[in-house]
DNA sequence: ACGCTACATGTAGCGTCTCTACTTATACGC
DNA sequence: GCGTATAAGTAGAGACGCTACATGTAGCGT
């Protein structure tokens, strides 16, 4: 899969998988993996920053905790967050809808 | 619908909408939207330079014509540019598949 | 003790691509 | 003449995912 594909698709990916439980950085990059069938392979220059950008939007909420003497910075999806998730699932629609539309062989159009 | 979330997905749109019938700059947006029910408006910022940058690539063959005065550059798909299409296509489909199979509510993962 | 792998977080700078705004030009109806 | 549709293009800005680098702990094998 193109890298660039991901972009302005990240977002609704990590607010999905915090939605149920708060996770730390490198348990999101885990999660991504698992959930992906291990397509989504994040580095961490591309995960770290998007987890900031969130927490700057309102979208996460951090918190700091120490397990066996590492530190982890556990990220927890807002109200707002829940929001923009909800409004990113109408907008994966509405967006595969048109691409599905356009790609979809036929000259009816 | 966001802009962003087409970066990395309008090629293989206008390769779609030229694979049946070869068409001009202003055609192809007018096939876009229409294809997409109105819900994908490329400005001519957009479509014009990723013409050129498809044609640069072989999978775009342009040739000018004039028709009631005014200059057309009609632009076919090459066989190369068929091939990225089927490829663009299938990489649709998994990255498609990626995105809801995150996005989908559920914490089996 | 030493090295390796997994765990865990982060920054700096690059490159690419879409967008906004602007430019040029013809045809046609009023 | 003026406005709108048709037709093609460029310049510059902004966003964001990527590569590469930097830092540190825990646990395992030898």
């Amino acid at each position: 899969m193109k890298a660039d594909a991901l972009r302005g698709h990240l977002d609704p990916l990590i607010l999905a998988v915090v939605e149920h439980e708060p996770l730390h950085g490198y348990a999101i990059m885990e999660a991504l993996q698992t959930r992906s069938g291990g397509e989504l392979d994040l580095p961490t220059g591309t995960l770290y920053p998007a987890l900031r950008r969130l927490e700057r939007a309102g979208y996460l909420q951090s918190e700091w905790s120490t397990v066996s003497g590492r530190k982890r910075r556990t990220y927890q999806l807002t109200r707002a967050g829940g929001q923009a998730l909800a409004g990113e699932r109408s907008e994966w629609r509405t967006f595969s809808a048109v691409i599905e539309g356009v790609l979809r062989p036929g000259t009816s159009g």
